[in-house]
This record gives C-alpha cells, structure tokens and sequence, in this order.
DNA sequence: TCTTTTTTCAAACGATCGTTTAATTATGGT
DNA sequence: ACCATAATTAAACGATCGTTTGAAAAAAGA
C-alpha cells in the first residue's frame, strides 16, 4: 500500500486526462469541428460515453483542455511584465520589452512540449479564430484583462502618444503575433525550404522585432 | 421577343447567382462547417438540391465563392505593383509602396462591398484558417505565385538584404496583415469604443504602415 | 404547337454527429 | 467481507449532415 494517499480513482484520472490530451492533438490539427467524440475516444483508447461522463459535454471538454493550455503562458506573460518592471524600478519599460514578456512565453511553452506534440501554437490562434461562437467567452475572460495590463505598460511607456494610436498598434502587434503562430507552417513551403517553420525560437525573437517595431512606427505618426 | 440573346434560362442563372450571395454571407459569419445545405438554401429560398444541381457538391459552391471574391483583389494587387514599377522606371520600390499595393486592394474591395454586407476580410482570413482541408489547394494556386511576385519585388529593393531575413518577415507581414483582418470586429471592445473596426480604410492605412516597419526593421538586423 | 432541354421540387437515403440510458465492472472505505 | 461510490461499457436515441432520386414545372428551340 502506497504511503501517498493523493490519487484516488487514480484510473479514472488518466482517463480524464488521456482524454484531454487526445483533445489537445485533434482540436490542433483538425479544430473544433474535427474534434468528434468517436475519434477522440477511439484515439484515447476509452469508451464513447466517458467524455460527458469526466466533462457533461464535448464542448466542457474542450474549453478545459484551451484553458490548462493558455493559462500557464498568460501567467508567465504577468511575471515576465512584472520581473521587467521590478529591474526597471519605476521608469518606463521599452516597446520591445514589454512585447518580449507578452510573446516569449509562448515560445518557451512550444519549445517545452515540442516532445508531446502537442501543437499550442494551433491551439491558441485557432480560438481566435473558429468559427465555434462557444469559444469568444474564452478570449474576453482570457485575453481581456491581459491585454488591459499590457495596454496600460505600453502607455507608461508611450506616454505622448494618442491613446488611439496605441489602441490600433497594440492590437496589430497581438494580431500579428496569433497570426505568425498560426501560419508558421506555412513558411517553409513558401520559402522552399530556405527557412524553417519550426525553429520556434528563433521565429518568436523575430517576431518580437517586426512587431516592436510595427508599433513604434504606428504610434508615432503623429509625434 | 429581346434582341440581346445573352441570357439563355435567365432564372437558372439568378437562383446559381443568389445561392452564391448566400453561401458569402453564411461562410463568412460561421465558416465552412457553419455553411449547411439547408440553411443556405433556406435563406437562398430554393430548394435543397439547387446546390447540388448548378455546383455538383457544397465544397465546389464554397470554393467558387472564394475564387470569385479573392481573384479580383488579387488582379487589382498585380496591376498596382505594375503601375508602382512603371512609375519608377526601373529603379527599385520602397517597402511601403509594394506593401501599399499588396494591402490597399483588399480594404477598396471592402469599401466597395460594404452595402452588401458581404464580409470580404472574414472571407479571406477564414480561407487560410480553417481546418477544411480541401481549401488548402486554393491557398497555394491564389497566394503562392503571387507571393513569389510581390517576394521578387521586395529582393529588387533590398538586394543586400539576406534571403532568409526577407522570406520570414514577407511571411510575417503577410501573417500581420491577414490576422489583423480577420480580428477586426475585435478592436472595438478592446479599445472600449475608442478605435472603429469598421473603418477600413483608416485601418488599412495603419497597417501598411505597421506592416512595412515591421518588415524593415526585421531585414535590417543584420546590416 | 410540339419537342427537347433546363430548372425546380418534395421526399427519401445513408452516414455521422453529440448525448443518454442502463447494466456491468472496478475501487475505496469501514 | 460487505457496501457505496466511481468508472467503464455496449447499445440505442434523436437530430442533422450532404447527396441522390424521380417526377413536375418552366423555358427554349424547332
């Protein structure tokens, strides 16, 4: 007998969670319409019915499975704005700076699971962007308040510019960055092999100067 | 009896016509997954199997759509990258200026389509991110050899410039530009009615510019 | 007008979707 | 060991999907 006395139903927890992880790798490949319970329950080797019996429906499942994805990376996005805050002690960050705490994070969280394959990148711009109406409840308690700390860092560090101005760059910068995640797969076929979809590190830090950039030139159109 | 012998079975034609208007609107607001045979039909008013008889299947319907409301811009975006060229006899673009025609096409054809409340910009992002594989095949024909114009065009104005550097900030700025598109309804909320996402044209302007400093400042790393 | 072709229509088909039910098996507590 | 709860399973349900069929209606050609 286990001194640990934690997992109870430990079985039914890997079920739940083979679940989740099954749901992970269809909704990226397939999205949420692809996402059919046969085939999730086929592929987590699991009865058809377990689905609403762990999360009552499909859709329960699936807002699960993008929360415990996004979360972690939106947490870190926090502490990265924070700990640059913290090193800066009081004067204002720079524009590349505060994007860095906003997109790095993803990049590392790719980088970590890329062994899983489990494909976040799909699974974050494909929220944004599925036609599945369930989902817009996600962005707005997800991305809202979020966007309202990153939003307020860029005016402390901006503070001459057009709030207007900020508004639109911000949002081209947040777009832009769902947008390049979502089509990283495209580069490689696009450039014919000259550049790789994959070497996420190295696209995320590019990324951070087109975007850093962008906004410092949207912003100050009228300075 | 008319003189103009054109229309040969002139209703036939209309409800083909009205089958596709609807097909616009439907895809537009809830994808391909959203578009059903009934509800198209329904709000086409005729009857089921229309769809089946002027297109043969539901995906050579959407397909059409696409390719009828893509292929304009994408002619409208060849003619001005010619007329750019032709302006400056020979001596290479600035990076504005080949974004300019690459972009401003899309947001004239938006003006152009307002009253019909069409919905291009979703039409356009949605092509690239749904999960359909069949609408893969579309991408490659519409985009890809109009990417590799639009590429020559950007080597010819920074001919010091690395390939790789140009392949991976053309891909974001292509990325940019769709991902800005297709969020732009979102803008309003987040910038708590400050900003109007449906002012194309004040929109497109902006992003053209995001767009080309993002993408110079990304070339420019190394130089 | 008569004939031929095109277009519309109601009805049904087979397939697949998410969900529910009820019976069975496995597990933990006492 | 016994019991209550948790978990799994097979089977079926109702709904909706895209497509097909065959006949009726409309339009065009002769």
């Amino acid at each position: 007998m286990p001194i640990s006395s934690v997992p109870k139903r430990a079985n039914g927890q890997k079920t739940k969670a083979r679940l989740l992880r099954t749901t992970e790798k269809l909704f990226a490949s397939k999205g949420v319409a692809g996402v059919t319970m046969r085939g999730i329950t086929q592929q987590a080797k699991t009865n058809l019915a377990s689905v609403n019996y762990h999360f009552g429906t499909k859709e329960a499942m699936v807002l699960e499975m993008i929360k415990s994805k996004i979360e972690p990376i939106n947490a870190k996005r926090r502490k990265r704005l924070a700990e640059a805050k913290l090193k800066y002690l009081g004067s204002p960050l720079t524009t590349d700076e505060i994007f860095r705490a906003l997109i790095r994070p993803v990049g590392e969280q790719v980088e970590k699971e890329l062994k899983n394959q489990t494909g976040i990148l799909e699974i974050i711009s494909r929220s944004f962007t599925e036609p599945a109406s369930f989902l817009e409840k996600i962005h707005n308690r997800f991305f809202g308040e979020l966007s309202q700390v990153f939003m307020n860092e860029l005016k402390i560090a901006h503070p001459y510019a057009k709030e207007e101005d900020l508004y639109w760059n911000y949002h081209f910068a947040v777009s832009s960055m769902l947008g390049a995640l979502a089509q990283h797969n495209r580069i490689r076929d696009f450039s014919s092999g000259r550049c790789n979809g994959n070497a996420i590190q190295e696209m995320i830090e590019r990324l951070i100067i087109f975007v850093s950039q962008g906004f410092e030139a949207g912003i100050k159109k009228t300075q």
